[in-house]
RNA sequence: GCGCCCGUAGCUCAAUUGGAUAGAGCAGCGGACUUCUAAUCCGCAGGUUGCUGGUUCGAUUCCAGCCGGGCGUACCA
């Protein structure tokens, strides 16, 4: 149950007897939130004000009507209105141990199943499984989960679909890879690491002859911005009257051909780089085509070629074990797992049947098939030149696979906000297709950025791999875990094996909460010592939270089965004890504002929330030593509930707890 | 050029989608461990929410214009 929906369903009557129309009644109802402050009680209602225009009465005196009649009997004090028209309610502490007396005997912690469950998809993670993952794929992964996991625990029916790249442009670059620089030794003893570097090199010297090829194209730039910022003085200096407004234009030039020169440099040292290297600069010279043949290896897989389809049937397996290890070390697993290659065969056909459905958008252009949006300034492309499909072809065989297959009321993309264009598109197309009454959403995040500020490129050498990752966090975990265990005052209490495992949740811990933490719409600035911090608002804060309260009830000898099915009441008489409480109500609200916008920063904000207020709890109100039996056992019903709303809003999150740390 | 996003404390970020005195963490300073785990707690300090206007009872939030940054923009995903 949640706190919020019962004051809304008791506001509602009075709201409606105001002759208002039914629409505001429902806006004003969501003016209903949680206070700001605690002085001006635990919720307060903000509809007042704009309802004085549409009244025709001063807003206090709407508030002061309201308030005075609606019905809080059993659940706060009688409302107060404060300001210009601000209803506050206190929520009376009989009503908080009522609820808190439901959630302890409930093992969804008092909060029910939605009433209408949807049925989503939730697309997500998505790694192309030609290339090792990094750090730029664990936020599709990490806030896909949290998703799956709050959607589903609300009650709703979820998909969570890994749609791999599996088919595309960078297969066709390890087969050609595989064919010309295989080192056979190395593929023996480990497949997948020399699969990566066939890949890193065949990129390497694709990006070469593309950077070559941009140069010309540099220089014409730069020379175009350096004419046009030089006319442009000369024009200011002839003319002294439009001083002011002609620095402004010069500055903007001048910066331009800044960018323009700094762009060519850039190009031109990169390729003096693999110049300079012998072994490269032959490569480059024997490979002369490779981007073409690429394309063409690639093609040839389509096209069902049979050695490129033994060599990817080989390939296959490698390396969706590889990602694999890596979703087990995380905790992440997937409903379904179709990639691109799953829907080859339904491409071709797909682009006749959209040609002949909608011939005013669909249609042939420069030798591609081309969907013309209306409002779009560029086409979608569905089929290129070369006859190959793309990944907007892919996408949308996959919707209606997903339609036919699990009729879902939303499809949810957790994908990097840089592919904002193509979900636009491929949503305007879908729906012109028919698929009108499904919620597509673009759940974007912002880019990962390196130390410096800059969109986090994969430049070789220095990328920093997932799987690297992963074992730093758990290795700075591993060293304070020991660190502290040793320095316990009653000497270490932990087995090596127990440090290891505690070590490992904790690393995973820090490295995904500090990904959940943050709005997933802002960019991501990496940092090793950000992601795998472990003091503050983090991750391991709520670990430890949990496993201190977990400390009290072993130390207790505490029967906690006992305990719940006691019915023994809890009592919030100090602060610390009313504001837990409170807390651990707030639940169920934290779950809906997560999912009203797919924002697990809600709910990482709400754990901590709670685990702060455990933590001055914890300090003020002694539990196994409290003064009375009955108050001993309020606390440990209030830890115990404690424990287990971290748990469960944890493992939401896909964060483990320990009980010892 | 066009489109989308962003600009909040020294740093990294919140702000319940227009509500009351803009909040956390880190870093800094000062306190609290013979007492249930100090990976903690309590306190102090830190702000012209990029700038200028507008909309209204009320703006970090909406609108316009500037300034600064990022991303995308016809056959990669």
């Amino acid at each position: 149950m949640n706190l919020l929906a019962e004051l809304r369903r008791r506001f509602e009557p009075v709201l409606a007897g105001l002759g208002i129309s039914p629409d505001d009644v429902q806006k004003s109802l969501e003016m209903i939130r949680p206070a700001q402050d605690a002085r001006f009680g635990n919720y307060q209602a903000n509809f007042a004000m704009p309802l004085a225009k549409a009244l025709g009465k001063p807003s206090r005196e709407i508030a002061a009507e309201v308030a005075a009649k609606v019905d809080l009997r059993g659940l706060a004090a009688p409302a107060d209105v404060a300001g210009p028209g601000f209803i506050n309610v206190r929520l009376d502490n009989n009503f908080l141990t009522e609820r808190l007396a439901v959630a302890v005997s409930d093992d969804r912690l008092g909060i029910a199943p939605v009433a209408q469950p949807k049925t989503y998809i939730v697309d997500f993670s998505a790694p192309n499984v030609a290339k090792s993952m990094h750090v730029g794929h664990i936020r599709s992964t990490v806030i896909g989960q949290a998703i799956v996991e709050t959607l589903r625990f609300l009650g709703h029916r979820v998909i969570g679909d890994n749609h791999i790249g599996d088919w595309g442009t960078q297969f066709g670059m390890i087969l050609y890879g595989y064919k010309h620089f295989r080192d056979d030794a190395a593929y023996q003893a480990n497949p997948v690491v020399e699969l990566s570097r066939l890949y890193r090199l065949v990129a390497t010297l694709v990006g070469y002859f593309e950077t070559k090829a941009e140069l010309p194209e540099l220089q014409k730039r730069l020379q175009e911005a350096d004419a046009v910022a030089t006319a442009h003085k000369q024009a200011a200096a002839a003319d002294p009257q439009a001083q002011k407004k002609a620095a402004k234009e010069q500055r903007r030039l001048d910066g331009r051909v800044a960018d323009a020169r700094a762009e060519l440099s850039a190009a031109q040292t990169k390729l003096a780089a693999a110049d300079a290297d012998p072994e490269l600069s032959k490569l480059v010279r024997e490979h002369a085509t490779i981007a073409d043949d690429v394309l063409t290896e690639t093609a040839k897989l389509h096209a069902g070629d049979a050695e490129n389809r033994r060599l990817w049937q080989e390939f296959m397996p490698l390396c969706l074990a590889e990602v694999d290890r890596i979703y087990r070390r995380l905790g992440v697993t997937f409903d379904e797992t179709l990639g691109e290659s799953f829907y080859h065969e339904q491409l071709g056909p797909l682009v006749a049947e959209l040609r002949s459905q909608l011939p005013e958008v669909v249609r042939e252009s420069g030798g591609a098939v081309c969907v013309f949006l209306p409002g779009q300034a560029t086409p979608m492309i569905v089929q290129k030149k070369d006859g190959a499909y793309l990944y907007a072809t892919t996408d949308l065989a996959t919707i209606r696979y997903r339609m036919e297959r699990w009729r879902p009321d939303a499809m949810l993309y957790v994908v990097d906000h840089r592919q904002s264009l193509h979900f636009e598109q491929l949503f305007a197309m879908a729906r012109l297709w028919g698929y009108r009454d499904v919620d597509l959403r673009h759940i974007s995040f912002g880019t990962v950025l390196g130390d410096d500020g800059r969109p986090f490129k994969t430049r070789s050498g220095d990328t920093v791999g997932l799987e690297g990752l992963l074992d730093e966090a758990v290795s700075r975990a591993a060293a304070i875990v020991s660190e502290n265990d040793d320095k316990k005052p009653a000497g270490p209490e932990l087995s090596a094996d127990e440090r290891a495992r505690i070590a490992d949740a904790v690393g995973i811990a820090s490295l995904k909460y500090a990904d959940l933490s943050q709005n997933r719409t802002s960019d991501y600035v990496f940092s090793y010592d950000k992601m795998l911090a472990m003091t503050g608002n983090t991750g391991t804060y709520l670990q430890y939270a949990y496993a201190r309260v977990h400390g009290v009830v072993a130390k207790g000898r505490v029967d906690v089965a006992a305990l719940r099915a006691s019915g023994a009441a809890i009592r919030l008489d100090a602060d610390a004890e009313r504001a837990l409480g409170l807390e651990l109500l707030r639940f169920g609200d934290a779950l809906d504002d997560t999912v009203a916008d797919f924002r697990p920063n809600q709910l990482t904000s709400y754990l901590f929330e709670l685990a702060n207020r455990y933590s001055t709890f914890y300090e003020q109100c002694p539990v196994l030593k409290a003064e009375t039996e009955a108050l001993r056992t309020s606390r440990l019903l209030l830890c115990d509930l404690t424990a287990r709303t971290l748990e469960r809003g944890l493992s939401l999150l896909g964060i483990e707890v320990v009980e010892k740390m």
